[in-house]
DNA sequence: CCAATACGATACTACATGGTTCCGGAACGC
DNA sequence: GCGTTCCGGAACCATGTAGTATCGTATTGG
């Protein structure tokens, strides 16, 4: 009898895991140049130099290959066990947000506004969050404030979790609506005008008249 | 000589006005379900009960048909001449997004969500900005913030340009990407921890140590 | 060396869709 | 009434594309 009719295949010529990476790196640009509508599957093998069958082999329909390529893309982002650690929670956001390079950036934000696209027309997909780029950076937002709360540096009762998501909502809209990334003006404005004073103790000074 | 080749068809059948509501509103409701790009033009013209041919003779392509919805849409929202005026700008922010009918915000930011797939599909769009729902409701949020500003109730050297963006890009994330509305809870969040903060006079209160 | 699997390329199928055209009928102005 | 323009409906066409199949070649393990 037969061991299993789906071995993994020991015999006959190996997958080339370079093959993925192309396939995917080139799924995200045209992602984000195109759109997921405009993305024809002829066009990612044409610009990955492969073949159809080759796709078709890894990812049994365009969506699947769409996803896999976000959570690519998702995985090459922030690293959470290594975020900057400055001593004050002003540094340690405008570092999280500087090294980026402008264009990778742009490149993934783009991407991500040619997600959203699909999120419309694939069924369930909205629920199960996954597709978002701008989950970790909220997470990282969160976890640094965190930090900066135990060091009391900010006000023990801040509301962490709505201040995370502020410059990454912010760098959302941006990029999908405007279509222009943040840049650092932009950024010190945020971090010393809006996320530091929403968690600091300071009572609202409205003018007292 | 013919007056004008392009006469305005003074005589036969005149158009029915209902029929440009009608469809303009079909176009709306399959944008916020399914996307620029899953809308066809055969589903509106079911959903509208029209002929293809009576939408054809309106908007000479499927783009121009969405653009004007979306333009349609826009035009019922935000009154800039009938602003809330309470007496304080936390009641005025509260005002301003209050009214609005949950469900009818909901569909509005869905189609909004259908519009930034058409955004990397047209050429020339994103140069515009007309497309945005967003751009009314900060807007909006300046004049509120301005009139506050005059009354002396929040600092002379307020950021208000940026103040005004928080809560319309925090809603323009959740509509886009988490594909949920801002509740009353968030809302008030938002103003008394964040707006209002970054509007205030306060020095930024970090924990002395 | 050989069977099995991978690869890029291309041809092919099945289907959806943007846009045009035509129909029979209804509303309008003259 | 009579021609003109509108209406909903449906047929029609050209194009694009997801997914499959095939071909000749390159790698692999046995």
């Amino acid at each position: 009898m037969p061991e299993n009719d789906l071995s993994p295949a020991t015999r006959g010529r190996k997958r080339d895991p370079e093959r993925d990476a192309a396939i995917l790196e080139a799924t995200i640009d045209l992602l984000a140049e195109v759109g997921y509508d405009g993305l024809s599957t002829a066009k990612v093998a044409d610009r990955a130099q492969a073949g159809k069958g080759t796709m078709y082999r890894r990812w049994p329909t365009k969506t699947d290959l769409v996803l896999d390529a976000v959570a690519h893309m998702k995985a090459q982002q922030i690293d959470l066990e290594a975020l900057p650690d400055t001593g004050s929670l002003r540094g340690d956001l405008l570092a999280l947000f500087q090294p980026q390079d402008s264009a990778q950036v742009d490149r993934i934000l783009r991407a991500m506004a040619g997600v959203v696209s699909m999120i419309s027309q694939v069924h369930g997909l909205a629920e199960t969050g996954d597709y978002s780029i701008f989950e970790p950076w909220i997470a990282a937002n969160s976890v640094l404030m965190e930090r900066a709360r135990t060091r009391g540096e900010i006000s023990s009762t801040a509301d962490v979790a709505l201040a995370a998501q502020i410059i990454p909502s912010m760098a959302a809209y941006r990029a999908l609506i405007l279509r222009v990334a943040i840049d650092r003006d932009l950024l010190l404005r945020l971090v010393d005008q809006v996320v530091l004073p929403a968690l600091s103790d300071g009572p609202v000074n409205l003018a007292s008249s």
